[in-house]
DNA sequence: GCAGATTTCCAAAGCGCTTTAAATTTTTCT
DNA sequence: AGAAAAATTTAAAGCGCTTTGGAAATCTGC
């Protein structure tokens, strides 16, 4: 059933039609009625193309997320923020669609999307430190928000990002105000603006008390549980191993949990862990009493909360570039514990397999 | 730039342009590599909502993902999936649209989706045993694939699986021959079908054996760390444990590692957990020995075959159902080991934490 | 009862593309 | 060379909707 069909079989313009399905104002409260249930009985949608072509606007909302070739994948945070903002849509009758880019190929990509024109704004993910694809963005005249922040990046944008900063700072501040000074991180690849910001907190807290970074007890990568296994194996195999880790995912904390209780020592109290929990939806963070110390902020409420700003751009064109800063709190588990007294010999191993 | 401009621009009409950036036999060859000449040039790309609404086709997919509004949780399988269906999308041209439902909203929305015709496909994820989608979607006449099956269902319809029974019943036997009999099983939810074939594998794989299920060891429930953790917990806990875990995926086998440690037990000699590993790319199972002994298939390429499949019923609406098995590997890790002597008491907790 | 204001409706153009049916040009064959 | 056939191009209709510019109907107030 398509619109002329309707109007036809209510003796009415399609104009009226219309107008009476779009709330307009000139048409006859009666006539409205009528119209709104020959819709209903019919079950008429209006086809979204045409609607499209004819308004201009594509109701739909576009995310674009990178993958390089060589780490073809999508980052489980992704599944916890679409379910945020897929919220939005929803309510607001937006689709989502979803279009994967290999790292390189963006600039076509993007001026694509736009001439296709079946987005009316982008959700950009996974922002790197220098990301050109926001000059980009602005070049095309396409909205869009940044899940991030592109720290190289002197020009105006919107952007939804969580204060990772901050957070490492704090949680780092935590584990010396333990007592520790070994602090490790495990962080995220460092081009990635997030792993960045989280990096240089946890330098700021160090500096604070006067504790000198070392190199050997950094690492980054892609947040596997293989990363954080291997990490802290080695680190606690070092002459002079770390006494807390920071990771910045739980299945990061996870992998380091395994090196721990491998290396036959106990987290928590010979060895302390504080991750950055997202709370995703499918690895919580223990119950009641977390499992992991925890920095956590949710990414599904930064959906939410990038996908309504967009919104707001698209309605309002005019309402400037717009941001939000998400602060995360520190939680406390079972896996931070005061640091184990100097003399101690923590590290021996228990040849535990 | 619109194609009138470029028609104009280059003294032609629309429909030869058309046609020569179609590849359309009819156009001199002189002509349309004039015509491709001048669209690289000023960048053409044809709207997409017009191109839909002249062909009737929107050249995109809809991936429809239920969640309930208690487990709002999009599956971290998801990700995967989404990244092995785009690469055939992206090659073949389409565009890939996602639709968070509600359990129960679905009957409108499939309508929608149809009638709005901003999809050409849909597929179907997370499928319950008893799945009203698929006779709906039959109905509306709209091609699908559905990612697993249903097993309640008669009619015929195109699908792509992975062979869920088969892989929990070979796991099963491979802990019977180790000399296991109390094995446990921490499931999926079992309304879902993949979950409801990997039981009925297990309890063949049991049945041949002569052992008798016990309720005391089976346990279902959203695929979280929180559940392996619970669930071994309390059965280590039992009077008669189990010597043996199968778990449905990586993070609740995590989970039951963990119970299995904090019980003071060495998973791989005094209890062997087999998972199931859907080789998510951040959740990889150990790199060249695996971690765990898995029932390994891959979802991404799951992903890919489906989204193959409904190219192809999309290209030839007449080529009928399809349907896809995937064989899932069993893989040796770590993780198993023969049976503990029956009398040795493996169950002493050593009151770590 | 009627001019003017208001309300309600409609015909038709247009969004940017494809495609049918027909016109024009070029080639082929005798 | 000239008619028939083939190759190339075009004008115009149509996809299903919104929206502009009017027209028709109804309502005012005197």
């Amino acid at each position: 059933m398509n619109l002329k069909e309707l109007a036809s079989h209510l003796n009415l313009s399609q104009t009226t039609v219309s107008r009476a399905l779009n709330g307009y104002p000139e048409v006859n409260k009666a006539t409205r009625q009528r119209v709104e249930a020959a819709a209903r009985e019919f079950n008429y949608t209006p086809n979204a193309r045409a609607k499209g072509l004819a308004t201009g606007r594509s109701m739909s909302i576009g995310h674009v997320i990178p993958t390089s070739s060589k780490r073809e994948m999508v980052n489980p945070v992704f599944g916890d923020f679409i379910t945020g903002a897929s919220e939005a849509y929803v309510e607001a009758g937006y689709d989502l669609v979803l279009t994967l880019v290999e790292d390189g190929k963006e600039e076509r990509l993007y001026r694509n999307i736009r001439d296709k024109g079946n987005v009316d704004g982008i959700i950009v993910h996974s922002p790197r430190m220098q990301d050109s694809r926001i000059a980009l963005l602005s070049d095309l005249g396409l909205p869009f928000v940044v899940h991030g922040r592109a720290s190289n990046i002197t020009a105006d944008y919107s952007w939804v990002d969580m204060n990772n900063r901050s957070a490492f700072e704090r949680a780092t501040a935590f584990l010396t105000e333990l007592g520790h000074s070994r602090i490790a991180l495990v962080n995220g690849l460092e081009f990635m603006d997030f792993a960045f910001r989280r990096r240089e907190g946890y330098l700021a807290a160090l500096a604070v008390r006067g504790i000198d970074p070392d190199p050997a007890l950094m690492r980054q990568g892609e947040m596997t549980e293989l990363l954080g296994h291997q990490s802290a194996q080695e680190m606690l195999a070092q002459p002079d191993p770390p006494t807390a880790f920071l990771t910045s995912s739980m299945v990061t904390a996870i992998g380091v949990r395994r090196a721990i209780q491998e290396a036959g020592l106990e987290m928590g109290r010979d060895v302390s862990v504080i991750t950055h929990d997202d709370e995703l939806a499918y690895l919580m963070n223990g119950q009641n009493v977390p499992l992991f110390t925890a920095t956590r902020s949710s990414v599904r409420a930064a959906g939410r909360c990038a996908a309504d700003m967009l919104l707001r751009m698209i309605a309002d064109p005019d309402c400037g570039p717009l941001h939000s800063l998400l602060e995360a709190e520190l939680i406390l588990g079972n896996s931070t514990g005061p640091a184990p007294a100097a003399g101690e010999p923590k590290t021996v191993r228990q040849g535990q397999t």
